[in-house]
Order: C-alpha cells, then structure tokens, then sequence
DNA sequence: AGGGAAACCCGAACGC
DNA sequence: TGCGTTCGGGTTTCCC
C-alpha cells in the first residue's frame, strides 16, 4: 500500500524533519533491538546490531519503494510492504504492539518500523545495488523518453496492469496508481503492452508522472486504517470506487480481478479495442 | 516468456 | 453479542 508517493513522503519527513520530527541526518545509531526476527532479511540479528551500531546516517533516499539509508559503511534498505511505517519519537516513546525494529540514536531519539501484518523488510548491506539492482526506472527519471518507454513497452506482450506493477519494469507503481494512470491515460487494464502506441504510451507516461506527483503533493493516501496525514484517498478517479459514477462520463465504475489484484476501471473511457478481445 | 496460484500475515469487514 | 469466514495488499516462489 505504501507506494511511491508514500514512501517519498516518509522519506521527506526522517530526512527534513518538521515540528514534531527531528531530521535523521547525521544521527548515529546507539543502539538496535529486533523485536520480529522475519522483519531482518539480512544480515542475522548478532550481525546486524554489531554492524550497524555507530554508524552514521549520512543520507536518507528512496528508489521505487525502498528506503535507502546511506550510513558511514552499509546501506540500510527498508521495505514498507503492505502495513509498515516508521516513526520517530524520543526514546521513552511509548512500545507500539507492532514494532518490530528499534533503533535508537545517540541523539536521544527513537525510530521505529511498525508493521501489523510483518510483511514488511529491512536489509543491512554493503552494497545497495544488491537489493536495488533489480530495479527498473524510475517514472520520474528524465532519462525515460516517451520514445524510450514506448520501446519497453514493445519488448513485453505482457498486460498492462500487471506490467506496470512489475517493480523490475517500472520502479514505485502499487495497485492503486496503476488503477489512476490507466484511467487517466484512458487504457484498458488488460491491453497488451506491445499493441501500444508511441502516442499512447507517451499519453500512459504523462499520466503516471502525474498521478504520482499528485500523490506526492497531498503526502500520500491513508487508506485502510493506516493513517500518515496524507489525502490522496479522497481524490480517487476509480481506485475502491466500484459502481461510483466516472469522474470523466459518468459511467458507473467496474471491477474486475487482473493478476490476481482488484482493478477499478471506466468501461466507457477504457475501452479494449475489439482487435484485442480477452 | 507470461500467467495463475499459493505463500507470507492479520485487521477489518462480512455473514450468520 | 459473538463467532467463523473471507478479503486484500506487495512480493516471492513455484508450476504450467
């Protein structure tokens, strides 16, 4: 559910800080206490609280949907998953039932990845490009041409949705503003990526970037009952709203399972051409 | 290569 | 009210 405009917002916030929330920026690790084993993909726990204890936090950035702490030797990758989040506080905070990894700074401040539903996952490494290697572009990425894009599209004849949502094809999309771009691009979700055209595909990127930038710019979406102060949940065009009029005709909005993931979409503006049925 | 299913999880929503 | 069941979400893994 955290997807990239979340996760950038996170990120903005442990990087800048703001009037509850101190940056983390130069902080140093003091201490570390795994309270979920399965949170820490790797290293084991002995080495991770031996490892990253003094280390500095030199840099706080975000790649598709990862979180990339740069310390003084490892980078710390967190992913948010489905329920996670982090929080910062001091270090008598009061224990939330689902915390799962404790840092504390030797600032006196606490950062906390909570996650209920433990899918979430945190990597100590020395090498980033191990876990983010895999990685495709990112949307914003000024080296990503409409051209370009057109051109991976071709080399797939994959579905769209599922493609989108393909973290080794385009980094940062969730389920959600899969739904969003596909609706403002007008492309049907189960459209084979190699029928797209140059033009379309230019239109499909265009309405990724602002899809997400809106996203960004109202911090997120808080839906569920994870909350992070964002409002995009109110500004949906089809994401959950199943039987809702279309923002853009007024057709009641429809759902269907593409990919084994609920996928809301208009059936008048996004049509399948009939030369791709089923 | 692509797609479907299952697994990992558990709070919430639903059905009775 | 309280119980049991189903759902959904991101990702990996396995199978066809």
């Amino acid at each position: 559910m955290p997807e990239l405009p979340e996760v950038e917002t996170i990120k903005n916030l442990l990087r800048k800080g703001n009037g509850n929330s101190p940056s983390l920026l130069g902080m140093v690790v003091a201490n570390a206490h795994l309270l979920w084993d399965r949170t820490l993909a790797q290293p084991s726990p002995q080495e991770f609280t031996r490892r990253v204890i003094g280390q500095h936090v030199h840099e706080i950035e975000r790649r598709g949907k990862f979180l990339h702490f740069r310390l003084s030797r490892d980078s710390l990758l967190i992913h948010l998953r489905m329920s996670g989040d982090l929080l910062v506080g001091p270090l008598d905070m009061p224990a939330g039932a689902y915390d799962r990894l404790v840092l504390d700074m030797q600032e006196g401040v606490r950062l906390v990845f909570s996650d209920p539903r433990k899918f979430g996952r945190a990597w100590l490494v020395d090498e980033a490009q191990a876990i983010l290697g895999a990685l495709g572009p990112e949307p914003f990425d000024p080296q990503l041409t409409p051209e370009e894009f057109h051109q991976l599209l071709q080399n797939h004849q994959r579905q769209i949705k599922p493609l989108l949502m393909d973290q080794s094809f385009l980094a940062g999309l969730g389920n959600i503003y899969t739904d969003e771009a596909l609706h403002l691009a007008r492309l049907h979700p189960l459209l084979l990526s190699n029928r797209i055209s140059l033009d379309e595909s230019a239109r499909l990127l265009e309405s990724i970037r602002k899809v997400l930038a809106e996203g960004i710019r109202r911090n997120g979406a808080s839906i569920d009952w994870v909350y992070r102060g964002g409002d995009f949940q109110n500004h949906f065009r089809v994401y959950q709203r199943t039987g809702e009029p279309c923002p853009v005709c007024g057709t009641p909005i429809a759902r269907m399972v593409v990919g084994q993931r609920g996928t809301h979409y208009c059936p008048q503006c996004q049509e399948l051409p009939n030369t791709q049925e089923g």
